[in-house]
DNA sequence: CGGATTCTTGAGCATATTCAATTGTGGTGG
DNA sequence: CCACCACAATTGAATATGCTCAAGAATCCG
C-alpha cells in the first residue's frame, strides 16, 4: 500500500532538493519527557482541547489543515501546517467549530500549555522557539489574507502552488518542480475562499497552458517555475519566508 | 479642535459601557524603562523596524491597522490593532510592503524585540502577557480569514461593525450602540477584501433599512443590534472572543 | 469660502458561483 | 483480475455577486 502516504513526509527533503536539519531536535529532550506523541493518517481529526483545558501542539512530521466553520458557511481552512509549526487551542476562536485536520500521515507532539508555558520560562530554548514559531505563523497568515482579500482566482491558486513547491518540492527531469498535494480540491478551494468547481477549471487553465503537470491525482509538477511565478504576487515574500526558515 | 480625535480613546470604556481596566497596567513599571512612547496622529505611519533591527510594538491606546500590499494588488489591512495588542516587525513578511499605520490617535510602546524577548524570560508576567497576545490575536485572525473567504458582503460589513460595536461601542438613547469609525471607507474596504464603493453601497442599504445610522461620518450608531448580530456568521465568535479580553 | 478629499450612487460588465451532468480514481469484494 | 461502488474531480451553461468607471454629493480643512 504505497499509496495515500508519502514515504518521505518524514524525512522531509527541503526545498528544490536541499537537505534541510531538524529543527526540533535541539529541543527533543527538553519537549519529548512532557508530550505526548500523536501519529496521524490523512484526513484524521485530533482534538484541540486534552480533557478541557488548552493544549499546545507542536508539528513534527506531515501535513495539517487549521480548520473554522462559522455557521451557515462553509469551511475555511484558516493555515496549513508544517513541521515545526506550533498551535495552541486558544488560536481558534470558540463557537467557530475549530477542529485541526491531518492531511497526511504525520507526527506531533502534544503538551498541555501551561505545561508548555512551564517549559519556556526554565528553557530560552524553548521560549525562543515559541516566539519564532508564532512570528513565521503571523507572517504566513498575512500572505495568506492578503491572497484571499486582494488575488484573483488564478493568482489565488498560483500562490498555493508555490507555497507547496517551496516547502515539499524536489527537483524533477526538465529543470521543473515536483510536490505532492497533500490536500483535496475542496480543501484547497476553502483554503484559497474558492469554489472547488473554480478551482478546478483554474488548474485545467494551467495545465493547459502547459505551466503545470499532474503524474497523480495526489502529486503535480511545475514545468515552468519561472511563469508560475510571474503569476502570483506573492511570489517574492513566499521565497523570502522560505529561505529564513532554513537558514 | 473636536474632530478626527476621539477624547475616549485614552481611557476607553469597555463595551456597551462597563467601565475596562488597563490591562497593561501590572507591565508598566516591568516594561516602560525600556520602551519608547509614540504618540500618533490619525494618518501616521510608524517604522517597523528601528535602525534594521527588529522591533515589538505595544498598542497603549487608540487603533491602528496593519497592512500589507503585494505588488500589482491593491492594499490589504491584515490586522487592527486596539489597545494591548502586540507586534513585531516580523509578523510582517518581507517584499510585502508592510506598514503600521494609525487610524486615530493613540500612543504605542516600542521596543526592540531583543530586549522585549529579555524582558519575557526574567518576568514571567511578561511572558504570559506576550503569549496571550499573541494567541487573542491569532483567533481573531482566524475570524478574519473566515470572513473574507467566505462571507458575503453583507455579512463581512455586519461582522466589522459588530467588532467595533463590541470593542469601542457605548450604549445611545433607543437602546443602540454607538461607537467611532476611526477608519475610512477605503480602508474597511481593504480590510473586508471589497471594494470600496460595493462596501458604501452595503452600508447605505443597512441605513435605509434601518439597523445603521450615521450621525457624522465617523461615527456610527447601530439602532438594532440583535438585527445585525443575525447577519453576521461571526457574531458568537465575536462576542465569546471579547468577553474573553474582559474576564 | 474654496479646493481637495472622501463618499455615494448608477449603469454596464467581468469574474466567480451554482447546479447538474460526466468522467475519472481508489477501494472492495466477487 | 475484473466489476462495481462511492467519492472526487472535471466541465458546461446560466446566473449572481461584486467590480469598474464615471458623475455627483457631502464633508473636511485651510
Amino acid at each position: 500500500m504505497t499509496s495515500g502516504v508519502n514515504p518521505r513526509s518524514a524525512t522531509r527533503p527541503g526545498p528544490l532538493g536541499e537537505p534541510k536539519p531538524d529543527p526540533l531536535a535541539p529541543l527533543q529532550t527538553a519537549l519529548t519527557p512532557h508530550a505526548a506523541t500523536l501519529r496521524t493518517r490523512r484526513g484524521q481529526n485530533v482534538a484541540l482541547a486534552v480533557d478541557g483545558s488548552e493544549a499546545a501542539f507542536i508539528v513534527r512530521s506531515g501535513v495539517l489543515t487549521l480548520n473554522v466553520t462559522m455557521p451557515g458557511t462553509s469551511r475555511q481552512v484558516v493555515a496549513i501546517l508544517f513541521p515545526g509549526d506550533v498551535v495552541r487551542s486558544s488560536f481558534v476562536p470558540r463557537e467557530a467549530d475549530g477542529a485541526l485536520t491531518s492531511a497526511s500521515a504525520g507526527e506531533l507532539w502534544r503538551l498541555r500549555w501551561s505545561v508548555l508555558a512551564e517549559l519556556a520560562t526554565r528553557d530560552q530554548a524553548v521560549a525562543s522557539f515559541l516566539h519564532e514559531a508564532v512570528s513565521r505563523q503571523m507572517a504566513r497568515r498575512a500572505i495568506h489574507i492578503a491572497a484571499i482579500g486582494q488575488f484573483n482566482c488564478q493568482q489565488k491558486v498560483a500562490t498555493f502552488l508555490i507555497e507547496l513547491a517551496l516547502r515539499t518540492g524536489t527537483p524533477s527531469a526538465g529543470g521543473g518542480v515536483a510536490f505532492d498535494l497533500p490536500l483535496s480540491r475542496t480543501d484547497v478551494a476553502d483554503y484559497l475562499g474558492l469554489n472547488a468547481d473554480t478551482l478546478s477549471r483554474t488548474m485545467s487553465r494551467l495545465r493547459s497552458s502547459g505551466v503545470l503537470t499532474h503524474t497523480d491525482r495526489n502529486r503535480a509538477v511545475v514545468r515552468d517555475f519561472r511563469a508560475l511565478a510571474t503569476l502570483s504576487p506573492a511570489t517574492r515574500s513566499l521565497i523570502d519566508i522560505h529561505s529564513e526558515k532554513i537558514g
